[in-house]
DNA sequence: CTACATCACTGAACCGGGTAAGTGGGTGGA
DNA sequence: TCCACCCACTTACCCGGTTCAGTGATGTAG
């Protein structure tokens, strides 16, 4: 009924608490007859450490942060959290180390929340996402010694870790490409302009567009949701040298922008290619199906998991590159009529 | 630098740790001007309790559990999870609970989590999803003790809440909508049959349909994903007596039958009608916009969490109706051709 | 003027693990 | 034979809050 303690294990098998400790801990101190005895008597009781305890004679809290910075409905619809998350856990869980997560408003927000978790010794670290330019958790984090790992990049994090994909050879790689099938007006709807991948990718697009001598390209900043990667596409398709692509920045958009070319009428591919950035199911299940940069988003959350606890664990951390990205043509991309 | 502790507030404000806890909590105990000072003092020293500390000494872990038991693709673009999460957050951030989650492979390991948990003093209550006939969670969470809101019904939880939304009336109100749109051979696309409210909806269906005196009707099973709900669609269009009208069980399988209707040449709404369940931005997004069977996702999961905040509280808490399911209708319906 | 209640606090025990220091018995080497 | 040393433990204290049983000072009623 009442949740077992060491001190249950102790009395029934006749040795001190320390002992047991000692015994379930792995540490020596303790004959292995015992050892296997208290292991014995532990499992059959359904012994499980209360973390309180543990955490509060020095050990780890056991546990990592996770603050999600956007509004629910994008959150929601994004494959991209999720996945990470995913990623995150079947690290975790092999460590046995619980995620919590809060959902903010503000970067402000995510400040205050890393605070009272360090604050309250709820975590141990934290995945940091969405990084802007100057970001304001980056000081926070270093005057907390917070243990952390920074998703997204690269930019100047400090001494913190930062994984970060090839964002920019990715958007080259797809710029090559549609200037292979013979586009050269070619269109970008970006995220979240703050956002530091977003900087990054548009800087590899100016780029590259440049380098190949394309002159008919814009960026049009958008903010990740359906409606305004649709109202985006609207204003690119309405101009008069309309695009005959259209790369997006994730693919809630690209599938919002796909709408508004049927919408009006024009044919995917024929009229307008489209490429969308993070390929998910949701790309694969609209028709035409989308043409995608992928990614292996739960290995890239996966191995921020396996840093950050380098991190906690004390080891040095510093940038590493995840996964490669990679275009996955499907039926959005086609030669321009 | 060090993270302070209550006998740092004692010794700065020269009285003992135990009037610190008593200022702090709000006890009676101190004089007024006491309290003050020592608040005072703990602001300006960034003073967060040990939540270790304080879950040891008898109170509340202050943190409640979710666990997720779906494949990650499906978490990742379901819109469902997430809103319920904000929801979540919404109601526990305002009592400073923390949210741990844990994403499982199997039911078997969400009972395997929950008394992990529980045994850590982790958690003071978990909130169920995708409950089950015959749930093998709801016998181990009555034995534990172990607060609880089951999400989805209503079923057989024996004490534990519930907190369900009116499947039965909403499918009812989506059938009697085509069916005085004129349509007469309606088919379904139903989730993971398993599932609780898979099977409420399921017989509703079917009670709906035999009243009405509706022949030609089918529920094809399927489990949400995107290829399922494809590979649904295809068979239901390919036979003889094909449906003029389809109502998916979520609305990533309702965008893919759209995408299936589309390659095959039929016209949305001409040829086929579609029916989402579980409204979300993703309805929206897609040519033609999908009508859908909407409910607040994000209130539905507030209510619970205010309901397992209720039963760690020791309240009593019954079985309770969450927020109407209404019919929002889009473009992809229309009387059929 | 005493008896008693109230107030504002202090001191210490307690929660359940981790761990440094201590203890007694056995073994080995000189 | 004696000492040193190791093994297998035990003892006791620590972590940082909460809480209960005092305690001295003050107020108040009889």
């Amino acid at each position: 009924m009442k949740r077992p303690t060491i001190a249950d294990i102790a009395r029934r098998a006749g040795v001190s608490k320390g002992a047991v400790s000692y015994a379930l801990n792995g540490q020596p101190g303790v004959s292995e007859a015992t050892r296997k005895r208290i292991i014995a008597i532990a499992q059959e009781i359904g012994f499980n450490a209360n973390s309180a305890a543990r955490a509060l004679s020095g050990a780890r809290a056991r546990a990592v942060g996770l603050t999600l910075c956007r509004p629910a409905r994008i959150l929601g619809i994004e494959p991209w959290f999720m996945g990470l998350i995913s990623g995150f856990e079947a690290e975790l869980g092999a460590q046995s180390y619980a995620l919590t997560l809060q959902v903010v408003a503000t970067p402000e927000q995510e400040v205050e929340v890393y605070r009272r978790w360090w604050g309250e010794r709820r975590i141990d670290g934290v995945i940091v996402t969405d990084i802007r330019e100057n970001d304001v958790r980056i000081p926070v984090l270093q005057e907390l010694q917070l243990p952390a790992v920074v998703i997204g990049g690269p930019g100047d994090t400090g001494s913190i870790a930062q994984i970060w994909s090839d964002d920019a050879g990715a958007i080259t790689e797809a710029v090559r490409y549609l200037v292979a099938l013979g586009h050269d007006r070619i269109a970008r709807v970006s995220g979240v302009p703050d956002l530091l991948h977003t900087q990054v990718r548009t800087k590899a697009f100016d780029d590259i567009c440049a380098s190949l001598g394309l002159h008919n390209t814009i960026t049009v900043p958008a903010d990740y949701t359906g409606e305004e990667g649709s109202r985006a596409t609207r204003r690119l398709l309405i101009g008069g040298d309309r695009p005959s692509a259209i790369i997006y920045d994730n693919d809630v958009m690209a599938v919002a922008g796909l709408a508004v070319a049927q919408e009006m009428g024009l044919s995917v591919p024929g009229d307008l290619s489209i490429v969308a950035w993070d390929d998910s199911p949701l790309c694969s299940l609209v028709h035409p199906p989308l043409t995608a940069l992928s990614r292996d988003i739960s290995a890239y959350g996966a191995q921020a998991a396996r840093e950050l606890l380098n991190a906690i664990d004390g080891k040095r951390v510093g940038n590493v590159e995840a996964g490669r990205v990679h275009l996955t043509p499907r039926g959005s991309t086609a030669p321009p009529r």
